[in-house]
RNA sequence: GGAGGGGUUCCCGAGCGGUCAAAGGGAUCAGACUGUAAAUCUGACGGCUCUGCCUUCGAAGGUUCGAAUCCUUCCCCCUCCA
């Protein structure tokens, strides 16, 4: 058993803050297991790379023998979210709740241990709540002070439209904590207020507040958002293995040591000897070549991950083409297909205007030929290998 | 309830009767280069049976030879007053 300051030290690895480290101190020192809840919106059950800094602490914080409450906010999600002005999801049915649900806990515990995590709906004690409750807990919160969390101030500053129901949210969020008896809370930084919001929620509940412990957002692919599937610029962990792999070596050099710092489980000597070494001239692409061999490893097993490199070097450094590609039957009417046709036809390009265009551009190639020629036909009977841009490959034969 | 300001292509945002498929930026995609799907530079960026045609500027009508731009009604958002 790890001493409180072993616990410690692990807990506070990485991490944003921790409030208040005296009352975990406090706890931990009783021996007891602590209580530690993490809440999770049903909408989008597709875990990237950005879920996974949180998911790893409470990976650690389940080894050191706590009890980890894996919430899923489905009373909440029906609603609908507020969070996001423009996109203002369709509330979602129970059906679908219970689907993405069961979605999102396959990929929860390709990180945590099944056996040893309660998972939680909040509908569970939301559901019984009556309009009476929901007025008492609504009254424990003033507009004032909701409107010092960060996102509804810039709205409100930036004459965004704010719904009244969007209040509700942090106040449902802390009322778990009081239905969970929660001792700890984690959440990104972006979550601090509705943390903290538990924390007066349970005491108006006479119950003692929750330590909360927030972690680093994971920027996006493009560096600035924080990584969301709705802006496109995440790393999903159920995607392929050559996906991933790719899209950590599209990350710009910089941004990597960013992802290192969240994701790697090197030691931090280790990590900052590397840096040393880019520092002293050594190539970047190295350290990221690693660290992605590091992440497929985790989500996919080491023999997919050499498979992906292999791929990448294939590919990108020796302009060979990969291995399995999409096979496609294409039918032609008469004696042949124009070139735009079949590219659109065979899932290449999304338009034959875009068709057009990248033929245009030189980014279409036959067999590893370059093709020009915007009017080009293909015979009915023909096969060959379509190649567009980098990345995109089929094998076509018209039939 | 009253007064005012808005809703433009994936996003932000100009345009305010013809020269508008609509400036600029972002995102995206392609090409060049390269140490990589880094960085940088160049280009493309509604659709189609593509030197032309069709659809788009909150919605529906209307005025006009011609509308994103003017009028009417409706829907939605913001601010201030109450």
């Amino acid at each position: 058993m790890n001493t409180v300051e072993q616990q410690l030290e692990i807990i506070k690895r990485g991490c944003d803050e921790l409030l208040i480290e005296a009352e975990l101190r406090d706890r931990l020192k009783s021996g007891k297991p602590l209580r530690v809840k993490a809440g999770f919106d049903p909408t989008a059950p597709d875990l990237h790379l950005g879920h996974t800094v949180l998911l790893n602490k409470l990976k650690q914080l389940q080894d050191l023998g706590h009890h980890i409450v894996f919430l899923i906010g489905d009373f909440t999600g029906m609603i609908g979210d507020p969070s996001g002005k423009n996109a203002t999801r369709p509330p979602l049915t129970r059906d679908e709740v219970e689907q993405n649900a069961r979605t999102y806990t396959d990929q929860v515990f390709r990180i945590l241990d099944r056996a040893q995590t309660e998972v939680a709906f909040n509908s569970a004690w939301m559901d019984k709540l009556n309009a009476a409750d929901m007025i008492r807990l609504a009254a424990t919160y003033t507009v004032a002070r909701m409107l010092e969390r960060d996102d509804f101030h810039k709205r409100h500053k930036g004459k965004q439209p704010i719904a009244i129901h969007e209040f509700l949210y942090p106040l449902v969020q802390g009322y778990d904590s009081v239905a969970l008896k929660a001792d700890m809370e984690l959440g990104g930084t972006d979550q601090k207020f509705n943390l903290l919001m538990g924390r007066e929620v349970q005491k108006h509940f006479g119950q003692p507040p929750q330590v909360i412990l927030t972690m680093p957002l994971l920027e996006g692919l493009d560096g600035v958002n924080k990584m969301s599937k709705s802006l496109n610029n995440h790393v999903g962990i159920t995607e392929p293995p050559s996906e991933i792999f790719g899209k950590l070596m599209s990350v710009s050099d910089e941004l990597m040591w960013r992802y290192i710092e969240l994701l790697s489980f090197e030691s931090l000597q280790k990590i900052n000897a590397r840096k040393r070494a880019v520092e002293q001239g050594g190539n970047p692409r190295d350290v990221k070549f690693d660290f992605a061999k590091e992440i497929v490893t985790r989500f996919h097993g080491a023999p997919a991950a050499e498979a992906a490199a292999a791929d990448f070097e294939a590919r990108f450094r020796r302009d060979e083409i990969p291995a399995d590609i999409p096979e496609v039957k294409i039918a032609a009417k008469g004696d042949g297909l124009p070139l735009s046709q079949v590219l659109k036809q065979a899932g290449l390009t999304a338009s034959t205007s875009e068709a057009l265009r990248l033929i245009e551009q030189g980014g279409v190639k036959i067999n590893g030929e370059k093709v020009s020629d915007k009017s080009l036909k293909l015979a009915r009977g023909e096969r060959c290998v379509i190649q567009v841009g980098k990345r995109k490959f089929a094998r076509v034969s018209i039939t």
